[in-house]
Order: C-alpha cells, then sequence, then structure tokens
DNA sequence: ATCCTCCGTGTAATCGATTCCACGAGGAGG
DNA sequence: CCTCCTCGTGGAATCGATTACACGGAGGAT
C-alpha cells in the first residue's frame, strides 16, 4: 500500500509538505497544494491511521463497554453513542462484558492498550480492578446507566424515581396492594435504586414490601423466570410482578404462562426499559421508557469534553410511564389503541 | 505511561531484551525474564498495541460492517463474531451500516485506514464502491449473511431454501393457498434469494405467486406495516403473509392490529428469522431460524483462514422451521406447550 | 592451546506518519 | 545597498515497539 513517501515522490515534494497538505496546515502554496492532491489521487493513497497516533498520540476513537448487547435496551445506547460519536469525529469500539466482571475487565485493558481516547463504561459490578485502575490513572472516562459511587467519574444516567411513583399510582389505581419486584443485582446501582424508589413509591400509599416479595435477579431472563416461579408458589403470591429490566420481564412472561396462567388476569406485569417489542408481546406490556437515544448522545459529549480537557458534568435525564395492558384495563372494556412501533432513526 | 524504555532501565537491560521476554522469544535467560516480569510488574507496564501494530503490520484486529445492529439477527451475529474471534486472540470493530451504502462505505474506509487484519461484510447493497476496491485491493475479507455475486470472496450464509420448502408444507396442510410475501431489497442477495425460495416452494403445490403478491420491503418495520396494509386492501387478500426478516413481520403485526383484525383468525404470519420475542408475541410467530452461533463462529474461522494465508473456504448451513400459533392451529383446540426462552448463553 | 559454535545480549534500523528547526528567496524599510 | 521579516519548503528527530545483525564469552572438538 502506498505511503506518505510515495506521495511525496509523486508530486514532487518533501513527506513534510504531503503532511501538511493532508493536514489542511495553511503555509503552503497553492500549487503545491494541488500537486499533493492530484498525486493522492493517482495513487489512492489514504494515511495510516495507526502510524498517526503513535505520532500525535490520539486515536480518535472512543471505547464503550456495555453490560450485555443482547439486551435491547444496550444496543439502542450502542447505537446512539455510535452515531453521536461519528457526528463528532471519533469512531467507537465496542466491548461486550456479558454481566461477567473478568469479560469487562479483559475489554477495559485490550481498549486501553489500543490506546483510545475515551471510555464509556456500564460497570456491570462493583467494577473490576482494571476499569478502577484507569480510572484512578486519569484515562478520561465517564459511567452510563449504571457507577460507582465513591469514584470520581462523570455519570449519564436516567432517573427513573418519578415514573416509578407513576407506576405505583396507576396500580393503586387499579386496585392492586400486594406488589412484588424483581431486582436486580444488588451490586450494581441501578440494580439498588430501582428497589429503593418502588419502596418509597409504596410507602406514599402506606404499602410495605415485604422481603418476600423482593426477588433477587441477575438482569437476564432465566432470572427472571426463577423469581416469578417463586412469586407464584407463595402462599399468598402478589398481584403484580415488576421487573427491573426487560430482560427479565421475558423471563416472567415465559413462566406465568408455563404455569397456564395469564396476564394480567392472573398476575399483572410491568418493566423498566420499554422496548418496541413490548408493544407486541400478549398482552403489550407497561414500561419505564429511558430515553436512551438522549442518554448516548449525552454520555459521547461529556466524554469528548474530558477529553478536549473539560471537566465533563453529570446528566441526569427523567424516564417516563408507558402504560399499557399487562397490568389491567384502564378503562374497562376498552383496549388501548394499538400504538405504533418505535423505530429509533433520526 | 511507562514504555518499554523504562522497563528496560528498571531492569537494568536493553530494550530488546524486555522485547524478547514480552514476545516469547526462547534465546533469554532465565535471570533476565524473571528481572523483567518484576519490572513490568512493579511498573504497571502494557504493551503499546499502536507501536506494535506500526511495526509489525498486523492489528490482530478484525472488522464486522453489518447492515443494522438494532435487529436482533445482527446482534446475535456480531456477539457470537466477537466470542470467537477473541477466542482466536482477535477483537472485533463492529461498523453500523443501517442499510445505508454511504454508511457501509464511511465504515469501510475508516476499519481500512486503522489497518484491520480482515474484514467481515454483510453487504447493505449492490455493494460500495469502497467496498468492492477493498476486495479487489485483496484485503483478506469474507461475506457473511448476504454477499455480492462475481465479486470472489467467500460466503458464509446459512440456505432457508428446505425451511421454506417445509414452510410452504405447513401452511399448504393448514388449508391456506393464497400466499404472499414481503421481499427484502432486490438489491441484496437474501432478498431475492428469499422471494425465488417460496416461489419455487409454491410450485411445488401447483400453487402460484402473483406479482400483487409480491410486496416489496427494505428489511425495515416500516415497511413490512405498509406492504401488509396493501395486502390487506386488496379485493382478495392473501390468507397468509411470509416476512423475508423479522423487522417487516414485526411491522406486518402491527398493521394487521390497527384493522383491529387478528392473528392467525383473519390472516396468517410467518417469518424469517427466528429471534427470543417471536415465542411471547400475540400469538407466539412461526419463523424459520438460521443457527446463527454457528455462522458467526464459521464466518470468522474462515476469515482467520484467509488472514492466514489460507483458502478461506465458503460455508453454507442449513435453517429450519419453527412451527408456532400465528399460521393457525396444527392440532385444532390444543395449543403448543408453551417453549422456553432461548437464550444465546453458550 | 586453538578454533568453532552457540547462547544471551545490545546497538541500531525500521514501520509511517507529524512537527521542530533551519534555510533560501523575495519584499519592505531604512 | 544592507538588514530584517515573512513565506514556503525540506531535513531530520520523534512516537514505542520489533528484529536483523554484531559481539563477547563459555564450552566442546581437535
Amino acid at each position: 500500500m502506498a505511503g506518505i513517501k510515495d506521495v511525496a515522490a509523486e508530486a514532487g515534494l518533501s513527506v513534510a509538505t504531503v503532511s501538511r497538505v493532508l493536514n489542511g496546515h495553511p503555509s503552503v502554496s497553492e500549487d503545491a497544494r494541488r500537486r499533493v492532491t492530484e498525486a493522492v489521487e493517482r495513487l489512492g493513497y489514504r494515511p495510516n491511521a495507526v502510524a498517526r497516533s503513535l505520532r500525535t498520540d490520539q486515536t480518535r476513537t472512543l471505547g464503550l463497554v456495555i453490560s450485555d448487547v443482547m439486551n435491547p435496551y444496550f444496543t439502542e445506547l450502542a447505537r446512539s453513542v455510535e452515531e453521536e460519536a461519528r457526528a463528532l469525529g471519533y469512531s467507537v469500539i465496542i466491548g461486550n462484558a456479558d454481566e461477567r466482571p473478568d469479560l469487562q475487565d479483559h475489554h477495559v485493558t485490550t481498549l486501553l492498550d489500543r490506546r483510545i481516547d475515551g471510555l464509556l463504561v456500564s460497570p456491570t459490578d462493583g467494577g473490576s480492578p482494571g476499569m478502577l485502575g484507569a480510572a484512578r490513572a486519569g484515562t478520561p472516562m465517564v459511567f452510563v446507566d449504571r457507577w460507582i459511587p465513591g469514584v470520581d467519574v462523570p455519570v449519564v444516567r436516567s432517573d427513573g424515581r418519578a415514573a416509578v411513583r407513576d407506576l405505583v399510582a396507576h396500580l393503586h389505581a387499579l386496585g392492586h396492594r400486594r406488589l412484588a419486584i424483581i431486582a436486580g443485582p444488588a451490586a450494581t446501582t441501578t440494580g439498588r435504586e430501582r428497589v429503593d424508589a418502588f419502596r418509597e413509591a409504596l410507602a406514599a400509599y402506606g404499602l410495605e414490601l415485604p422481603d418476600v416479595y423482593i426477588g433477587q435477579g441477575d438482569f437476564q431472563a432465566g432470572s427472571g423466570r426463577r423469581v416469578t416461579e417463586g412469586f407464584l408458589d407463595l402462599a399468598q403470591p402478589p398481584e403484580v410482578v415488576f421487573a427491573a429490566d426487560n430482560l427479565m420481564a421475558l423471563g416472567a412472561l415465559d413462566a406465568v404462562r408455563a404455569r397456564g396462567l395469564r396476564v394480567p388476569d392472573d398476575i399483572g406485569l410491568a418493566a423498566f426499559d420499554d422496548i418496541p417489542w413490548f408493544v407486541h408481546t400478549d398482552p403489550p406490556v407497561t414500561a419505564i421508557a429511558q430515553p436512551v437515544r438522549d442518554l448516548g448522545r449525552a454520555a459521547v459529549r461529556a466524554l469528548v469534553d474530558r477529553i478536549e480537557g473539560g471537566p465533563g458534568a453529570s446528566v441526569t435525564l427523567p424516564a417516563r410511564l408507558v402504560v399499557r395492558r399487562s397490568c389491567g384495563e384502564t378503562e374497562p372494556g376498552i383496549g388501548n389503541p394499538p400504538s405504533p412501533v418505535r423505530r429509533s432513526t433520526p
């Protein structure tokens, strides 16, 4: 493949001048600029990004380490991150941690070895050693969705408290009193937070959240299924189950169906994280929607700001409740009109 | 950040020796090896992958350019590709083309500039100039899922012909005769191929595939919706609609519901590409499942083989039909037992 | 004892760019 | 006419690794 030297030879100039033309440096004559441009064209020359990165010590690449690509929430997040990064002239390398701290560490290490300019992380667990080390070493970094308390890194996330209050109000209005939750891992902030928000919202209606109504999940479908089975085995099962993420809600739906029971007649279901498919499940699932697209954008902007020496402020965006039919009919006998598929094209 | 020189100084040896230890070169004394290891440990040294790549002219990185990350089929493909690549000591950079040739070109160019070792592509369209150029220039490359006829690159894909025959047999047994298809873009191989397979399978039962029963879609939900509306407006609408991918099936489901009609009573639905959510839609959707995981694995292996100078053989794997309830009950009155959620954890 | 090997190590070239510094030409000002 | 800038350009150092080649010392063969 042709290098800058070949271009210089072809144009009859030095590599220095060629480089200057390539980088839009002002002090180059019009004639030289033209000759270089033509030589580049003739040779089909493309600068070697590896060499450039070595010299300039910047790769114009961002790393994104997420917990689970197969989760539509993170897929959409990844997409919006890439979009915004591209608009700002950066590439993105995605690492899928699959909720495993060791994999998370692997990706963080690999990305750091490649000298990415900044790191976007949604930490799987309390945080792996490599990641904490990177944060301490001063690698530009921003947490997205989840974060680690006590680590001094900006956080871009969505606050579901208000939406959870709306959800509980909705359930209460429907006459439900025994409400249970399938929690995420206690090691994650989102795991703890959603349980807390739920408990607080219940308290506002004088309702308790007994321990037997708190199931321990891991943000994967399988755990939603197991926890729901446990709830159904109780002497007094809950009237509604609130899953802390969409995959666990899928598992819950599964468990209910396996018993030959029906949603919402036999038991209600609600989920955190809305996804297009919830419109088409049987029944459509009531969910709390995060502004994923905006989260991705804000996260990239905060990170790029840090990279360029700025403070990189934290951002918190509100989530909102989307009522469908999985907790019972709001107006008995009249179904909600079907909502259109929400496709995420800008 | 500490470089190899710092390690050499700390260990009291030359950079050459340090490099040899790092790369497991045999001719290094046990003593030197120990001192280097300790120095590396003390300094928390990590080799600079950028510098290494420049010198060795290999990045141990694969590029994967896919048509649409939000499509669960491609998400799963990306995941299995990354998994297999990691096992083989490679990283993967994913580029999302969003079914746009210009974006596809952007990613191919960026990846090539970064000097990735090989490229995995699922071409969006007839193929963009940059991509064809790369193929001609001899960049190790493998097509996955879709391909471009006439371009000499190995193809790893799934053959749905047999499964489509099974589907038509199933529909015929159910008494359906008027069958329609929502096709993908004619510019993609999968788009054309699925229509052809469908037409052939129909012919085997003496059935026609009239032009009005071929709707032109673009693999996105919106097009599935529009095409289905067209079918429903026909004087004689089809009895079953076969969508050439899962997103268009979602759109079809949408359109049917918007009319207040029901699946499968008023119209049947089947889809190419099975996904976990199809178990939970109303009703569960009959679909043709590709061995996505195996495709990803095979694609990576073929590509790595090419990179290492091998021929990189093409691979074709069979797809299979998964019967659910969206085309009518197989045994009237008795529902299928609910299938467990298919999670893709290895 | 001499010579030849082999082994472990170090010196320096190299990969492909960017960029500091020096240099020559030409113009302005005295 | 001399001096001093400015402008466009080129030479060469540099980024952090890998690796060809050279070299000195130890040990075996003769």
